[in-house]
RNA sequence: GGCGCCUUGGCCGAGUGGUUAGGCAUGGGUCUGCAAAACCCAGUACACCGGUUCGACUCCGGUAGGCGCCU
């Protein structure tokens, strides 16, 4: 059984895909997004209005990361794959989408204290004694990390420290082995298209009410340190509407180029045009996915 | 019509007679528990025309555009 990957930038039409493949064959959507993860802002994070796996499964409250989200996410692929159905994985966070499909042996969590301590040694003695430290301790990691790169040297140090270390044993990021077999896929769609679609798709979120979605769910909770990543968080509890739009357009234009650079750099990926309405591109796939499925496997 | 002020790279914004301010955006790159994040690299601008000067974005004069006040 294959399971089928759909990595794509933002409005690049992700979601309406993966519903047009579900009328197609019997498949369930597992949602590879880092802040989709997140409940209580479903306008403002662009949520589904179809049914998708790891959607809203956590408080504002709750500082996500990719080594919380990873099991959960292979575990809703081996359920829907045992049910005989077809998982699949749609995301636009690279990193949970890789961690999705494939077992990337995340070292383990920092130790209670631990990122609080080094962080205070990197902010009082400063970027290049931190980096120095991590020499000591880490010589091949310290080698991979830039000085300035606070959150990395911090958790390198972190490892370093338990005998682990940032330096993975193998490497696997944008390719490599998957869990099962798999047809990757990568909706493209051209830049000028989806700058439209994002400016658009902007608006419509304030016509729904984002204003007052944050409004009350920032009166209810303190967003984590993850959550209040959240694109547009910030501008829209404080900007006027005008220049909140305006801002989240810019900020989700750039992580839309962000997206585009992993779309490139992820091994094995076929390229899907979704210019176009989302039951072509779902059929286009599916078909994909039969022809896969007949080849014997590797 | 008169007087005064302003004009810096896509945008914002410092500044000096001769050393690339900076921020945002943009483009390229890195990436293994914060990834809608973090970090690295790149782009030599001073409205236009003349003058002063060894040398002007910086001083002087004029032109254009903008803002304010006055008749």
């Amino acid at each position: 059984m294959l399971v089928i990957g759909v990595f794509g930038p933002t409005a690049s039409g992700k979601s309406d895909v993966a519903a047009a493949v579900r009328e197609l064959m019997p498949a369930e959507v597992v949602s590879a997004d880092a802040m989709q993860v997140y409940d209580g802002l479903p306008i403002l994070t662009n949520r589904s209005a179809h049914p998708e796996r790891l959607v809203g499964i956590w408080p504002l409250t709750h500082a996500a990361a990719v080594g919380e989200y990873a099991p959960l996410a292979q575990a809703a692929v081996d359920e829907i794959l045992g049910a005989g159905k077809t998982p699949l994985v749609v995301g636009g966070t690279g990193l949970y989408f890789r961690a999705a499909l494939a077992e990337l042996e995340l070292p383990p969590a920092p130790s209670p204290g631990a990122r609080e301590r080094w962080e205070r040694l990197y902010e009082e003695a400063g970027a290049a004694a931190a980096h120095a430290r991590l020499e000591e301790l880490d010589p091949p990691a310290a080698a991979r990390v830039h000085p300035n790169d606070r959150r990395r040297v911090v958790r390198a140090l972190e490892l370093a420290e338990t005998g682990s270390s940032l330096v993975p044993r193998r490497e696997g990021l944008f390719g490599g082995a998957w869990r099962h077999p798999t047809l990757l896929l990568g909706l493209d769609v051209p830049k000028p298209e989806l700058d439209r679609r994002i400016a658009e798709r902007t608006r419509r979120m304030f016509e729904a009410g984002v204003e007052q979605e944050v409004r009350h769910t920032l009166l209810t909770a303190e967003p984590s340190t993850t959550a209040s990543k959240i694109l547009g968080l910030h501008e829209v509890a404080t900007l006027p509407r005008e220049e909140a739009i305006e801002a989240l357009i810019v900020r989700t234009r750039r992580y839309a180029a962000y997206q585009r650079k992993w779309l490139r750099r992820l091994e094995g990926l076929v390229i899907v045009a979704a210019d176009r309405p989302p039951e072509e591109t779902a059929a286009e796939i599916v078909a994909l996915a039969r022809t896969r499925e007949r080849l014997p496997s590797p």
